[in-house]
DNA sequence: TTGTACTAAATCTGATACAATTTTTTTCAT
DNA sequence: ATGAAAAAAATTGTATCAGATTTAGTACAA
């Protein structure tokens, strides 16, 4: 016997994802309007849904609304980019500082696991595969930490430069340089050794900051 | 001439602001149904900025909803509660340092006065007074880091502790204590030593913790 | 008493129509 | 061209309606 779980969600919802979706893979430009009766008629739905959903990504930090002028898809300066990286710098030594702790050789085995299909996806070369693993490879080592608060936080900043990021996973320079921090941040976590895996983290994180800085320069030309 | 700023907000942001108050107040309690027509009746609106309203208390981690049941205003958990401290502790560790480097003398004089207003406070003893002049001490350190980022995330973890600190904060027991606790924390940055106004930081939240956690096993039982 | 089936009420969800207000665009006279 | 007036477009908010689902209540059988 199964239970039809969940097979229902509220408009809302489905609208919330479909522009967070849109949004974060680039389809809808920073600045971009996000016009009620547009956006009802374009999917398909009424107002009341379309008008819960910005409030909603509003509160992501993915829209901007003006009062009686409507919200706009959120703009990022360099210096918003650059406030988010520094906090989830520190909020990622915390997740790697509590994963050392907590870890267990089930999640250790998935983040290889996970290593391993971001490999795969680079040798690939499907920008969007690679991306997919490189979040399911971060999400374990969140989930290990065990804060789901943490986690959320940390989700919703990697959002916010998701757009960027995407950008910037399409030059195979980086490729190699990705791996090679997967795997130090993995063996870090296998041994424990918390002052490496942080320091790895970090690194990992820099070495994304120019890359980003320089999309986002191209961007503004 | 003085430019009328801000005179209009939509209704959402009044009803949102008007809900998040009862409920840090604690004058909605956790659980308590958040009814859209009931709602609407009380604060003499109609429906639309109420639903609004409650997709962004969702947002910010105030309501919880469920798909055909409504919202109610959220629960917070012992873990919930260490989880959301062990985030804040790592990001007032971020704000201090930032701070540390940043800080202007003009904020520091800011600062002598908000802890100043602080202890005249808790002398006449007034609980909302206290909590405004606290939040006010806090808010200049966020300020000086300069990372607005940063500081929106800090508002909404401490507002999630709003609910039960303002219990603690009637206990005057913790009042010489927290005066203390500010004044090292101004002093500390008043000398720009890092590591001194981190370990003070880190010890004004430990000291909440316990309080905090006293009230919600109270209110759990 | 307990458990089940049915009914009714309450509520959420979503759509639609309408009015008021403000912003934006267009038109037109200078 | 410039600027003011008029028109159009868009946001904001209200009111109302219908459908679906949960919840509560009731009746009934074991």
């Amino acid at each position: 016997m199964k239970l039809e779980q969940d097979s229902y969600l509220p408009l809302r919802d489905v609208v919330f994802n479909a522009l967070r979706d849109a949004i974060l893979k680039g389809e809808l430009h920073p600045g971009e309007r996000l016009m009620e009766t547009h956006l009802a008629d374009t999917l398909g739905v009424s107002r009341t849904p379309i008008r819960e959903a910005i409030r909603m990504l509003e509160k992501e930090g993915l829209a901007l609304t003006i009062p009686r002028r409507g919200a706009q898809v959120a703009q990022m300066s360099e210096k918003d980019l650059e406030d988010v990286l520094e906090v989830r710098d520190a909020l990622d030594a915390l997740a790697v500082k509590e994963a050392c702790e907590r870890i267990t050789s089930e999640r250790l085995s998935a983040l290889e696991v996970n290593m391993k299909q971001f490999e795969k996806a680079v040798e690939k070369g499907d920008i969007r595969e690679i991306a997919d693993a490189d979040e399911a490879f971060h999400a374990v080592i969140y989930d290990a930490a065990d804060n789901p608060k943490l986690a959320s936080i940390v989700q919703n900043l990697r959002e916010q430069m998701y757009r960027y990021r995407y950008e910037y996973l399409k030059d195979k320079a980086y490729h190699a340089l990705l791996i090679k921090e997967h795997k130090e941040i993995y063996d870090g976590l296998k041994a424990k050794d918390r002052e490496n895996v942080k320091d790895a983290m970090h690194r990992h994180l820099e070495n994304q900051i120019d890359a980003v800085r320089q999309v986002i320069q191209e961007q503004s030309k």
